[in-house]
DNA sequence: TGTACATCAGTGAACGCGCGTTCACTGATGTAC
DNA sequence: TGTACATCAGTGAACGCGCGTTCACTGATGTAC
């Protein structure tokens, strides 16, 4: 007998209804990591994936755009917590640095398409009035960026950085690695350097580290 | 007499049918420019904002994705030109590779969608084999790509590098700059530092230049 | 233990929309005689 | 100079598609008595 993807799924038990929410998430979450554009995330395509009509959806999220907010949101706390974690297996002030960068790239070559989308949308293109619903997202943006800050600002505290200017040197670093991250997923074919080359370059570099690790 | 935008147009004479691939052109590289989704370039829209109507454009281009691909096509050479004309106002290596730099970032913050797009395409993800029709377009991109590393060459040459890889270094700087370009115009109210000391930052930290011009 | 009933999780048909593309056509423009 | 005709630059209607969203509904599940 072939299982069809609609025969696999089976209505939730009452109280559970809450259930389907994290299916459609997922599913969402999957066409949009397999084809990298937002666009594909439709009501229907979802529905189809998760196996249900695609009316149902609507108890769970009040329109489509609500579903792609709720991925970016989740994608900004995986994001984030990748790199606080790779921070944390370290001691060293620079090496702490250079973990949190190294994991910033893996994260945008594993999942490309995931990446992507952080940094895609529009959303602060216009001076949108404080929209409480976002806040969270954008707090989410603040604390990846603020991990970076925090790191430079360590190396300068040991005496292993002559930066006078932590912040900047974070945002210039932070420019690097994205554009380093993006242009490398458009143009594979490109002769990049290894990564580890442009990660000192940026780095070191660019936070004016004075000291190997 | 009020004049609408369809009452404007006059079919072309004879002969002069060519100019219509122009105006559709023109039209189209606007909406992509004003909305900066490649997706608002629909031959309906197209149509309407030149006058004519959808099925006349099939007559100067096979499909909807040969007018985006022209588009992008005019935007590289538009690139590439302002890049090498800002490299010209200058003599002294450093300055003219600091010139193409900052040409760089002024095309991007003038015309943000139009840049957005220079990088955007799906092109290369794919091990595609050489096409004939696209390999002007990346002739194009690799003329831009190497203005910088020959501006590059040019300091070390000079004596005021210590670069030990042109090449290397010129791709550091290139995604420092895309990077900067992407992230400033996608999220402009963050407490970006002035374009002057992003360009030091970026082009004498990455391409070690030891003298100041 | 049995049954009527409220609730919950989801469905199926339908709406109007804009899209790419096709097709047979029209009517002005220039040209051959 | 006049006219028949070929050509050129478009048009208008139609196709099937997938979309977001609405609406009235269904049928299984749990609960009150």
């Amino acid at each position: 007998m072939v299982v069809t993807e609609t025969m696999t799924r089976e209505r939730n038990r009452r109280g559970e209804g809450g259930r389907l929410r994290a299916e459609i998430l997922h599913a969402a979450t999957a066409l949009l990591e397999e084809t990298g554009s937002e666009q594909s995330v439709t009501l229907r395509a979802v529905a189809r994936t998760v196996g249900i009509s695609a009316p149902s959806i609507y108890a769970h999220f009040p329109d489509r755009e609500a579903i792609v907010d709720a991925i970016i949101d989740d994608a900004f706390t995986d994001f984030r917590d990748a790199i606080a974690a790779a921070i944390d297996t370290e001691q060293q002030p620079v090496r702490r640095l250079l973990a949190g960068c190294s994991a910033y790239l893996r994260f945008a070559e594993d999942r490309p398409n995931r990446y992507r989308i952080l940094f895609d949308r529009r959303d602060l293109i216009e001076d949108c009035p404080p929209d409480p619903d976002r806040l969270a997202l954008t707090e989410s943006r603040t604390e990846s960026f603020a991990l970076l800050v925090t790191s430079v600002q360590a190396c300068l505290d040991a005496g292993l950085s002559t930066s006078t200017d932590p912040f900047g040197d974070a945002t210039a670093i932070w420019t690097g690695l994205h554009g380093y991250a993006t242009l490398h997923a458009r143009l594979p074919s490109f002769p990049w350097p290894p990564e580890a080359d442009t990660l000192d370059r940026i780095v070191l570099g660019l936070a004016h580290i004075t000291e190997e690790p």
